[in-house]
RNA sequence: GCCCCGGUAGCUCAGCGGGUAGAGCGGCGGCCUCGUAAGCCGCAGGCCGCGGGUUCAAAGCCCGCCCGGGGCUCCA
């Protein structure tokens, strides 16, 4: 039975037999709730236990219910389940509730109740819901064959395993990799749950990374201060470990000719969704990868057997994507964004197999530089049929690589430029994907742009190619931070980005402003060591300029005032531990110097003392 | 692109069964000189997204457009 209450109020009074959950003898009231009070009968499953919650979670969105209470309630039936199948269902329920991220509260089973309840009087305020096992197993059997004819081409859902196991994805147990069937999920059924802004949108303002230029074209983007900082800190690393492996960069135009012979075939193919820019004579257009102008120098370099593989990388600012309007969100979906590009030619599949192991192994090493390690990654490996049967122990490499179930879509035939395709996947709050990293094997370009190059029997011969970006866009990637850093904060901890990111590292608070001169010398010492550090100098009090900086996601604060002075210790508020910790400045720097090795450094655009520093908005 | 929601002070938002606009934060000024998450007082600040219509009267109602968000779709 479904109510939607003003109130419900329950008093557990004793237990009812010997079967029960620990409660509270007290009256518990909940405000404004859907209430569901549920009976289990002797045939249901854990299954009908996730639909149930799934409509609740729907309704409650539909009605801008703010919370769901779960109330075993046995006189709704005469076919009762044991009360122990009855506890594991609920408990199923729950759990549901949990990863569907509801606000709920769970009345205890097994008790005697004294209830109060105030049923609201709109007509779907009262509902009697039933859930059956034949149906519900009936709609899961469903689901394929929905897909089959939503999909253009047919497309087959597993999960590969890193034991080398192919599994149908409904016939896969996905407990422990929950954030991998919210991808799977996404992916196939396209369902959407959340219907809020995404939070990184309303964090990239307040912190003055990003926000929309209303005078541009939607999806254009303005970057502030700390926002370019980051970015261009990003930016850096990503090209950084490109060169590291053997990357070539190179810097090619952003727009091309429409009618070029090598372009037309590719931009024709697909939908117009690029931005066109007329001149007198032609029309060009703005790239939306960077592959175009790195094929058409391929295309004019003098290449042999002994040059491959060969990597041409750039890093496009920017890749321009007219997306619909209502693709657009946030940082996420933009139509001008920062590509880091890099391919591969490859002289023969085999090679091509053998870089693109190295290729994922780069992209991991990336991603858990900027600071996703895997446990926030959920990988997807797409590809025909065609190459799976004669590249099953290839594809289980990657796997095993990642080390964790993977998503993999099979097709029945090839309709892209690719025969496979791998990318990694960022779950956001909103438990919506956002593809990151991706490499793919590429048969036809080098075909299509006239790619060649001379191999061991002196014959021309066209290369395979892979295109891997090995971030994602830097928009994207940024996005990614953001949302991660609030679902730390939906757990109960500390919003932060990494040190190296931050774009103040140390903020000094002098006590009193006589301790201004004092800071100002303090903050050389950091900067000689490649520190960001900066002074609130503002006649504000001591806890107010805590705040700002907390609220800044500052990994480091520093108050010094007269013990400081004399003592020459400093006291550290460590974000990242929540505590405050007694250093000497060097100590503090060796900290940092340690955290942020091997990463990128660039000075803090900004004014070093906060009175003169002013917002952006 | 279609459907839904929103756009009011620099920011976040209240006001919206029509009678001419408010708060908090921020800014500026003054007081306070402060030891680990918001000190106190005061002042300034508004073509209520843009255009049209209805009305004696529009921030509010109607139509169109622009921008943002969400859903659908899409994502080479």
């Amino acid at each position: 039975m479904q109510l939607h209450v003003d109130y419900v109020e329950y008093e557990p009074i004793q237990p009812e037999a010997g079967i029960y959950e620990e409660a509270e003898r007290k009256i518990h009231r909940i405000e404004e709730a859907l209430l569901l009070l549920t009976s289990i009968e002797k045939d249901d499953d854990r299954l009908l236990a996730v639909k149930a919650m799934d409509d609740a979670a729907a309704f409650m969105e539909k009605l801008k219910i703010p919370r769901l209470v779960i109330y075993p309630y046995a006189h709704l039936s005469t076919d009762l389940a044991p009360p122990t199948h009855a506890m594991e269902i609920f408990n199923a329920m729950k759990e549901r509730a949990r990863t569907l991220g509801l606000n709920f509260h769970a009345a205890p089973f097994g008790w005697n109740k004294r209830l109060v309840i105030s049923v609201k009087g709109h007509p779907l305020a009262e509902q009697l819901k039933s859930y059956t096992a034949e149906a519900a197993a009936r709609s899961s059997e469903e689901v394929p064959q929905a897909l089959l004819l939503e999909e253009k081409l047919e497309s087959y859902w597993h999960v590969l395993t890193p034991g080398g196991e192919m599994i149908p994805v409904e016939k896969f147990d996905f407990s422990g990799h929950e954030n991998l069937e919210a991808f799977a999920k996404y992916e196939m059924q396209k369902s959407r749950a959340v219907l809020e802004q995404p939070p990184h949108v309303s964090l990239m303002k307040r912190l003055e990374i990003a926000d929309h230029e209303p005078a541009s074209d939607p999806g254009n983007v303005r970057w502030y201060a700390k926002g370019r900082l980051i970015k261009s800190l990003l930016e850096e690393y990503v090209t950084k470990k490109v060169i590291e492996y053997g990357g070539i960069e190179l810097e090619t135009p952003i727009m091309y000719d429409m009618e070029h012979p090598a372009l037309r075939k590719y931009l024709h193919k697909f939908p117009a969704r690029q931005y066109v820019i007329p001149t007198e004579d032609k029309k060009y257009f703005l790239r939306f990868a960077a592959c175009f102008g790195q094929f058409l120098i391929a295309r004019d370099m003098q290449l042999s057997y002994r040059h491959l593989p060969l990597w041409l990388y750039e890093l496009t600012r920017y890749s321009f994507r007219r997306e619909k309007s209502g693709e657009l969100a946030g940082l996420k979906r933009l139509r001008a964004f920062t590509m880091p590009d890099v391919h591969a030619l490859c002289k023969d599949l085999e090679q091509a197999k053998e870089e693109m192991k190295r290729r994922l192994k780069l992209s991991l090493e990336v991603m858990e530089g900027i600071g996703f390690d895997r446990d926030y990654l959920e990988m997807a490996i797409r590809f025909t049929k065609d190459f799976y049967e004669e590249n099953k122990d290839f594809i289980f490499e990657l796997v095993r690589i990642f080390g964790k179930p993977v998503l993999a879509e099979m097709w029945s035939e090839r309709y892209f430029y690719f025969v496979l395709k791998w990318e990694f996947n960022f779950v956001d709050c909103q438990r919506k994907a956002a593809a990151l990293s991706t490499d793919q094997i590429d048969v036809e370009n080098a075909r299509s742009y006239g790619i060649t190059y001379v191999n061991e029997s002196g014959e021309e011969a066209y290369p395979i190619i892979l295109h891997c970006s090995p971030s994602g866009a830097i928009e994207r990637v940024i996005y990614a931070l953001l949302e991660k850093a609030e679902l730390v904060r939906m757990r109960g901890g500390k919003p932060m980005l990494s040190t190296w990111l931050s774009p103040t590292q140390v903020r000094i608070i002098p006590v009193r402003s006589k301790y201004i001169p004092d800071c100002i010398e303090l903050i050389e010492e950091f900067e000689r060591n490649r520190i960001r550090v900066d002074v609130d100098d503002r006649d504000e009090t001591v806890d107010k300029r805590i705040r700002d900086a907390e609220t800044e996601w500052i990994p480091y604060i520093v108050v010094y005032g007269e013990r400081e002075k004399k003592s020459g210790i400093l006291s550290v508020r460590i974000r990242a531990e929540d505590r405050i910790e007694f250093m000497k400045p060097e100590d503090l720097i060796t900290r940092i110097r340690e955290e942020t090795k091997d990463k990128p450094f660039k000075e803090l655009p900004l004014p070093k003392l906060l009175s003169r520093r002013p917002s952006f908005r």
